[in-house]
DNA sequence: TCAAAAATGTAGCATCTGCTACATAGCAAG
DNA sequence: CTTGCTATGTAGCAGATGCTACATTTTTGA
């Protein structure tokens, strides 16, 4: 790897670190290259230009998405319910929120037409369906179902509650219960 | 009504269809003169700052919006089955995918910390659900959280496809029918 | 009719944005 | 040591942003 590379690849390390943490927030390049620690200067020094570099840093996190999850969750099945109380717990934690914050953003801009953001939601959320999918211990044909059923539920309450997610407790119990059983 | 509240008025409907219609995309005050058929100049001149007009666009939308849904609708109690049905009929219609895509805007303005939109976004969800809880036709205790799972579930899959709704046809016909027996 | 008030155009300011020109420092190879 | 490439700081541009000062026209009410 060039020297080159080797400097892109730290700055998009930081970058995606951030992003995962914080939410996309302000994608000024001055503020990413505070974030990087490095100048806006330099910032487009090793990028040609903002785009390239949000297109790095997307990719990434979209890329190592689905390890993050099973290093979380272990690959063991899980029922439906555990799998949503599991899910839901991961989410309230305030080290998971920036993730949805981030996902809105992108949900947003993929649905004003953007291609680039689009592309990026699609394989996110594609990774997620899958993972969860295969977690489910349930018969094969409802797996995706239901696992498209749960992360659905468990993100709209993301956008119902954007500043208080804890309202959505309640609803997230229901659908425990009706759950339940299977 | 004062001439200057008559122009106000004019001037917010102007804003409130074509948001409606096109999401919330651009809000320069430049671009919002433009759509409103005036300048920035009395844009500012009928209204205090920027926040006042989006303040005010976004009011009258969050304020008719469950207007609408009681003409759609009607207002005889539904069993939750049927609700999600003719929500997410609703919904998948594209006459109502700008409504979405707004509301995606706006949830996802809050979660980066803006408190403007937070209220905003609590007031048009808390609209939601009140309305949806009350015509829910279950023991009182359970309308609201249903309410909320239902609405949740729905606009989660907004989230999930911002660009192919209907890849939520599946989840949300699982959902009912988790719910048929309500 | 005429002065006060309301309405509107022109021009701009201050700040932020992505990005760049220019100058220089450091380092590597001959 | 010199020459040339990589790296970095300083300063700033051109455009957008929210908003305003000032001048002018138009309307209103006595």
């Amino acid at each position: 790897m060039s020297k080159r590379d080797a400097k892109r690849a730290e700055i998009v390390g930081k970058l995606a670190a951030h992003f995962l943490e914080a939410g996309l927030g302000d994608t000024g390049v001055r503020r990413l290259a505070e974030v990087a620690g490095t100048s806006d200067r330099m910032l487009l020094y090793y990028f040609d230009n903002k785009e390239e570099i949000l297109g790095a840093v997307l990719g990434e996190i979209g890329g190592g998405f689905t390890d993050v999850l099973d290093a979380v969750f272990g690959t063991e099945p899980l029922r439906p319910a555990d799998a949503v109380e599991k899910i839901w717990a991961m989410v309230s934690d305030e080290a998971a929120a920036g993730q949805l914050r981030l996902w809105l953003d992108l949900s947003s801009r993929a649905s004003r037409g953007d291609p680039f953001f689009g592309a990026i939601v699609e394989q996110m959320a594609e990774g997620w369906i899958v993972w969860l999918s295969g977690m489910l211990a349930v018969p094969e044909a409802e797996q995706r179902p239901l696992a498209v059923l749960i992360m659905g539920a468990i993100d709209g309450q993301v956008m119902l509650f954007p500043t208080e997610l804890k309202k959505g407790d309640a609803a997230v119990a229901k659908l425990q219960e009706l759950l339940a059983d299977l």
